[in-house]
DNA sequence: ATTACAGTGTGATGTAAATCACAGAAACCT
DNA sequence: AGGTTTCTGTGATTTACATCACACTGTAAT
């Protein structure tokens, strides 16, 4: 919760008060690893701020074929974005890989806290402006780079995943089979 | 004007005094086919709204091919956002296809718009959710799908742009060479 | 403890797409 | 109009990577 507030104050600072207020819109739940916040197919409720833990965000194609399109861990936010804000079905999957921690945000509270505080906006604001930039920067990453340059970039960007995730889903979130990926490593 | 107007009455309903002191925080502006908006290197100014024409946001890498992140034309935002938000010098350049007539909003109007119209920032944190499930679809596309796929894609979602960019822009775009999407479209 | 399964490495083979190379067609100067 | 540059198609060759197949390990489940 005072990391939750932190996290916020980061951006844009609070009064207790607004704290209070703010933190009041949001729900703590926990999950198992493997457990599903999301199940491709079923309405998207909410998004998630993770407190602790690690969950995929995962696209399974036309052959069942499991992609991942990202990670989330501590003080990231995350959900199927597309279905949340359309408030529609999931196209994908929210899985935990450890056990996880979150709180989370209903739609309609996601926009009582815009309306109501200009400051939550402002704090929404920039995480989507940042978030955008980031995905832009995967997609370059993809249009530009083979598969062992991506796995130099991510391993430099990102040393703690690979402590925490199997190299199989690494090579899922980074467009390569399992085999490629081992054969890269050496 | 009025198509700019319209363009943010879609998402926020304005009064004609707060449009008037919106539309003031912008300066037109207009480029000829080939120029440059953005020079990779230069620091970055402007976020642009396109009026009418249609430009590419282009990434050099190393080898000095070129790889094109997005095509935006008429309604569309564009900019190296990455470079904006942070006020740093442009990864990417932006450059005509046609010629091409644009709003700029400079960083700090940027800002105080969202300070001082709830609406705007509103208006911008729907533009910037959007824009990130985009990406993020983009990012999908890429992960799963090979060349021929894309293609397809790319035709049925936005056949307008086949009609104005070279075959070998949409390579570039695509992540293919010219060559292979030669040889698919047959 | 024994089974079951996810995770990993490594060889053999197949394939999509890159690269190289050339030529004709269209668009653009001045 | 004539020359340059860009765009496009098509063949031949190469390469990165997928796929298939198998074996070994560690971890979880009963």
């Amino acid at each position: 919760m005072n990391q939750f507030r932190e996290h916020i104050e980061a951006i844009v600072p609070l009064t207790d008060a607004e704290f209070e207020l703010i933190y009041s819109h949001f729900s703590v739940r926990k999950y198992k690893k493997h457990q599903f916040l999301i199940q491709e197919g079923e309405p998207v409720k909410y998004a998630y701020f993770i407190v602790s833990g690690l969950v995929k965000l995962v696209y399974a194609d036309a052959l069942g074929k499991q992609h991942i399109v990202s990670f989330a861990m501590e003080d990231w936010w995350e959900s199927d974005f597309g279905a949340y804000y359309t408030q529609s079905k999931a196209a994908m999957s929210l899985i935990c890989i450890e056990d996880t921690e979150v709180l989370c945000l209903a739609f309609d509270d996601y926009h009582k806290l815009c309306a109501t505080f200009h400051k939550m906006e402002h704090f929404f604001l920039m995480k989507s402006n940042f978030g955008h930039v980031g995905a832009q920067q995967r997609i370059l990453s993809l249009l530009t780079t083979n598969a062992k340059e991506r796995y130099a970039q991510l391993l430099k960007k990102s040393p703690a995943l690979f402590q925490r995730v199997s190299k199989t889903m690494l090579a899922a979130y980074l467009g390569v089979s399992r085999e490629t990926l081992s054969r890269l490593s050496a």
